[in-house]
DNA sequence: CATTGTTTGTAACTAAGTCACAAACAGGTA
DNA sequence: TACCTGTTTGTGACTTAGTTACAAACAATG
């Protein structure tokens, strides 16, 4: 165990293993970079690797048929894809898509040493099942969001939520439409509702926040 | 092997483990016939046991805060229940509620038993993942279905779905409007238009499919 | 047959989503 | 610079879904 990758920094429970099916997955394994919008899998692709994402920024998200894209999650540093998971034990081929949104390191383990590690290692399969759980409530929590009505609601609460330090938001009405599973033109409306009353100041790809009280007293429903 | 449990029958993977850990978990196993209407879990609940559904049917509906309903999934013969596998895997509690909808016979691992078996037998494993697995897409076909603004098309396809071999439905409108995720004003609306040509027949907890084929026209957008 | 709770019907209203554009803008190229 | 092209945003008219607040019909029970 002496010559632990560096990566395993950002997995520490993983860190702890000591097998010889990990070791070999981990001689096994590929770090790969991919650069911005580097398309990581889409639906109906067959599964090859497992995938630790060390750092950057990747949205998984499913495209309906009635031409509607739709946000799921996202991956950044120190995690792993839920998805890809879920393919890996269940057989079957990827539901839905993956890109990057920013330059992405990762780690590949592939599928067979993959499953090795996880018939035989108790740390690494609580890891793997953990992770996999937490994403069923989550998707409960996005069934939710999406079968809630108020639209504004939830727009004031991701503008707040993924602000920058400058308190602006660089995206697009029509990508903003995609996060909340919505019509950009929907989004469009409630954006400038919030302009006339100045709680955000609009320019081409980028929403300036002005009055996040007012913002945050209407996701807490205090209007 | 000679005294495997009746009820293995309805899992005939599992009959084939052979193992330790899996004759500890049957003998410590137990099993209950629930009532019509039994809750057999709430949101919030810890999870005691892993659950083998013999027989009968159960409702997984999710209670969002605005107070409408949603059914996730339900259970029948032979399946477990996925929610109850995310929590015993993954920690946490129950994120949503389960009720029995007609006399249900089932059978119980305590959760220890279960974790001894996941961890000891490849076979239950596999199984326990592969169930697991595919729910994930199950729940995000209902993200599409819910996503999706047709609910006359989704309605007519929930009732060809259900019906019974006499042709018909015996639902309230309120129950269609927990299953599709929608209110009940908009069921009752759309069920008068397929009344109205002469598609079903409606009176009380009961809905008449009389022109199947302009249904199942409707689902498949022939009209 | 009167009471009670459930189921269904209805109308008026608000919000979301669609459609079909037009206008503004940014980046490259002649 | 002026032009072209693709993207982003604005707008209005319209359809559908969801809400609110009832009333009426019905089933079961005492």
């Amino acid at each position: 165990m002496s010559e632990l990758p560096e990566w395993l920094n950002e997995f520490p429970e993983l860190a702890t293993i000591d097998d010889p099916a990990w070791t070999r997955a981990i001689e096994n394994s590929s770090t790969v970079v991919l650069p911005p919008d580097y398309e990581v899998f889409h639906e109906g692709d067959a599964c090859k690797n497992y995938i630790f994402v060390l750092d950057g920024a990747t949205r998984v998200y499913k495209l309906f048929e009635s031409g509607r894209e739709m946000v799921l999650y996202r991956l950044g540093r120190g995690e792993t894809c839920s998805l890809t998971t879920s393919v890996l034990l269940a057989g079957g081929l990827y539901p839905a898509n993956a890109v990057t949104e920013a330059e992405t390191r990762a780690v590949l383990i592939p599928a067979r040493e993959f499953h090795e590690v996880f018939n035989s290692s108790t740390i690494f399969r609580d890891y793997v099942c953990r992770v996999f759980g937490g994403r069923i409530r989550d998707m409960i929590m996005l069934l939710e969001a999406v079968t809630m009505r108020n639209v504004n609601i939830r727009l004031a609460r991701w503008l707040l939520n993924n602000r920058s330090p400058e308190n602006t938001v660089e995206v697009s009405h029509r990508e903003l439409a995609f996060e909340l599973g919505t019509a950009r033109e929907v989004i469009s409306r409630h954006l400038r509702e919030f302009e006339k009353t100045s709680w955000v100041r609009l320019s081409r790809k980028n929403i300036e926040l002005i009055d996040n009280q007012s913002l945050s007293d209407l996701v807490s429903g205090a209007r």
